[in-house]
RNA sequence: GCGCGGUUAGCUCAGUUGGUAGAGCAAUCCGUUUACACCGGAAAGGUCGUAGGUUCGAGUCCUACACCGCGCACCA
């Protein structure tokens, strides 16, 4: 027996040997196959296969718990998979991830007393890539650390050469369809971070805020927002309302404003809630997306108020440079002085719409961008879910998906940001109109004949990733993108199926006309122990390198998947990982036992325990065919702890019968272990391999000289 | 306002087609009988958010409500 079995199971003396033979096995290639099916094959003809694309890894940090939990379910479903015989391949991957590098690296660059603003582009672009370059090789060890069994050999990254090309080609295909366009629209913009977003990257806030009735003429408005107001021409009324009607539209009137008298204009429009306020409201086109519309549909001015770092423009008169916090209490100052406020509300609880990543108010501002047609899009991907054609584990989330399909607008996918894969476009200094140009050959605007420059912007990293499960594939001329698309299955977090994977099923329809993945299995957030959201700031963050390092990674593992349903957030607590430390333990000397123990033959004991396993192996082999490895787990648990240790091993120091049944059983259950505790069940395999047991006992039959778990065959 | 979840033992959560409630951790008591004290045994702990309904029978299906969480939405 092997000496190390004489002391307790040590996770520090076992992992990075294991992971290494893992490695140089092969086994992490789809190509290598399991030795009981066939022979390794370069051409990929054998066999059904499954694939995961691993979600990218935003190359700009360290592993968090969350990574920790989506390296452990794709293991384990591809661990199982390949134990099953499939020619399995799980593709890791690196994303740029734009503005979230870019934000992380302005921080750094703010300890050193530098701003992105005042950098060469061209120079802030290669110091934000070495350092991504540095974090990758590091994240890619702290993925090996998890165990994780991907294909190394096929490791993309969202910068790569090809990815790029690709990206590109599909933005011209998308603009040659009619799907992009460049449009003047009101987008939102961040004025701290100088960067408009698509929609989903606005948080809205509930706030206690002043609310202000202005004299207007011989109206009241009502504002939250007085420092928007300099423009304010144009009075607008519900074309219904009884109290106005002796206003017409488009009736001028003459009146006292912020900075002097000024002309306004009357326009009715049914937005207008007669209920809200004095039914009566002024509009800022340039800063509002409501007002915005209503300008629009009435053909009127646009002024734009506030520029794009917050501040107030020469419109604003004296105000003009002050930035627009300071400004609100000086106007309203003004305001009063000249009598023209009637009252404050202090308590108006309204909903605002804030930048996700710093918290400020989200300044709406009319800008030239690139823009996505969704709606036809979403109408196909409508079609597949309904379809059945992807199934959503769990499936409520179906459901979700839909609805935000529904309603879904266009997408904004310019950035403003050097960190990105540069649009390939020109733009036209004359009308503004854009055109895609891969080639860097148009000289002139195909619409007016205008001077063109290259647009400056990047996309949107969702754009890229978006693309992901066809584009790491090689699409779409390499021998995986037919092996392997549609992938199996996508596992990823619940909170990006908007960011990420629903764009992944609308671009997969439209760039490949299949669905990118057969099933979406979306976990749910890692929180602290009292179920509160991680976040450096409370300081409440636990980094699973910590946990490994302490409790081993197979205990860290199995702790993050039993008990933990699909979709449902997990309070990661350090307790229940020390228990599963010492379930790996167990492990350990259930094994010492049985190769101490262990008796060849067969006996009426040895038939009904071994009968009573079969049924339970067969229970839990339906909990993974059915990605139940919450339940899969515990119940393995569960029989090798309480019913194989505690029953049968008891059983057996006073029954020799029964030490029959300890060796099958043993091996079954390491082998049903190994998907979620690869390590030391891989150490275990080994040792008892190297054991030879006795002539004529069930021994562990192995024609292959890659003796390893990872590569056996499930026992069911 | 619309949509989606949740509400089960002190804590975190399971409960897959309806059949007299389960796990882990914590807490209690007993036990060091040679695989393991990173252990074993025992006991304790819940009228399954509330109110109705369907059913021979409901944590499980239906309706309403309450509270918590999340998402979507231009209410000035």
């Amino acid at each position: 027996m092997d000496p190390k079995l004489l002391k307790p199971y040590d996770p520090k003396k076992t992992e990075g040997r294991i992971y290494k033979l893992w490695e140089e096995s092969g086994f992490f290639q789809p190509e290598t196959g399991a030795p009981w099916t066939h022979s390794p094959d370069t051409n990929l003809n054998f066999g059904k296969s499954f694939s995961i694309i691993m979600p990218p890894v935003n190359a700009n940090g360290s592993l968090h718990a969350g990574h920790g939990l989506v390296m452990t379910i794709e293991d384990v479903m591809i661990r199982y998979k390949r134990m099953r015989g499939f020619k399995t391949l799980w593709l890791p991957g690196l994303d740029h991830a734009g503005f979230e590098t870019q934000v992380v690296y302005e921080k750094k660059l703010e300890k050193e007393g530098r701003s992105r603003f005042d950098m060469n582009p061209d120079n802030l672009y290669k110091e934000i890539l070495d350092f991504t370059l540095d974090n990758s090789s590091n994240i890619k060890n702290q993925i090996k650390k998890m165990g994780a069994s991907c294909d190394w050999s096929r490791e993309k990254f969202t910068l790569d050469k090809d990815i790029v090309e690709k990206v590109r080609q599909s933005f011209k295909k998308l603009y040659d369809d009619g799907m992009a366009y460049r449009g003047e629209k009101i987008v939102s913009w961040c004025p701290k971070h100088r960067i408009s977003f698509s929609d989903l990257e606005i948080k809205d806030e509930e706030r206690t805020d002043s609310f202000y009735y202005l004299k207007y003429g011989p109206f009241v408005i009502g504002t939250a927002r007085p420092e928007t107001k300099f423009g304010d021409k144009y009075v607008v009324m519900h074309p219904d309302d009884k109290r106005y009607a002796d206003y017409k539209n488009g009736q001028k009137i003459k009146l006292e404003w912020i900075n002097g008298p000024i002309t306004a204009t009357i326009v009715k429009d049914e937005a207008i809630d007669m209920e809200f306020g004095t039914g009566v409201m002024t509009i800022t086109p340039w800063h509002d997306t409501a007002d915005f519309e209503i300008a629009d549909r009435h053909g009127l001015d646009k002024e734009q108020i506030i520029d794009e770092t917050g501040k107030l423009l020469p419109i604003a008169g004296e105000f003009a440079g002050t930035h627009i916090n300071k400004a609100r209490p000086l106007i309203i100052e003004k305001l009063k002085s000249k009598g023209l406020v009637e009252k404050i509300d202090e308590n108006y609880k309204h909903i605002v719409r804030t930048c996700y990543k710093c918290g400020t108010l989200i300044e709406p501002q009319i800008k030239s961008q690139w823009f996505i047609k969704m709606k036809p899009l979403a109408k196909k991907a409508l079609e597949n879910i309904k379809d059945g054609k992807i199934k959503y584990i769990p499936d409520h989330y179906q459901k979700i998906s839909i609805h935000w399909l529904e309603k879904i607008i266009d997408w904004n996918i310019s950035r403003q940001i050097v960190w990105g894969i540069p649009i390939p476009a020109k733009i036209c200094q004359a009308c503004g109109h854009g055109m895609a140009d891969l080639e860097d050959t148009i000289s002139a605007c195909d619409k007016c004949g205008g001077k063109v420059l290259k647009d400056k912007d990047t996309f949107d990293t969702w754009f890229s990733s978006g693309q992901w499960p066809y584009l790491s594939l090689g699409y779409p001329d390499q021998k995986d993108y037919a092996a392997f698309y549609p992938t199996s299955i996508m596992e990823t977090g619940g909170d990006i199926i908007f960011f990420w994977v629903s764009r992944m099923i609308m671009l997969g329809l439209y760039m490949t006309g299949k669905v990118p993945f057969n099933i979406v299995y979306l976990h749910g957030m890692v929180l602290d122990p009292k179920a509160q959201k991680m976040s450096k700031s409370k300081g409440n963050v636990i980094d699973p390198m910590t946990l490994t390092e302490k409790y081993g990674t197979d205990a860290f593992r199995i702790a993050m998947i039993v008990g933990n349903t699909p979709g449902t957030s997990l309070a990661l607590s350090e307790d229940k990982i020390r228990g599963y430390k010492n379930f790996a333990n167990k492990i350990w000397n259930i094994t010492r036992f049985v190769l101490e123990n262990q008796k060849s033959g067969e006996s009426e004991t040895k038939k009904n325990v071994i009968e009573e396993f079969e049924n339970i192996k067969k229970d839990i082999t339906a909990d993974m065919e059915n990605y139940r490895f919450y339940l899969a787990s515990e119940k393995i648990y569960h029989y090798i702890w309480h019913k194989f240790a505690d029953e049968i091993i008891e059983q057996s120091k006073k029954d020799d019968d029964m030490k029959k049944s300890l060796l099958p059983i043993w091996q079954d259950c390491l082998k049903i272990l190994h998907p979620f505790t690869p390590f030391v069940t891989e150490e275990i395999w080994s040792m008892m391999s190297a054991s030879s047991p006795p002539a004529g006992q069930a021994g562990i039959d192995r024609p292959d000289q890659k003796n390893l778990l990872i590569a056996e065959k499930w026992p069911c």
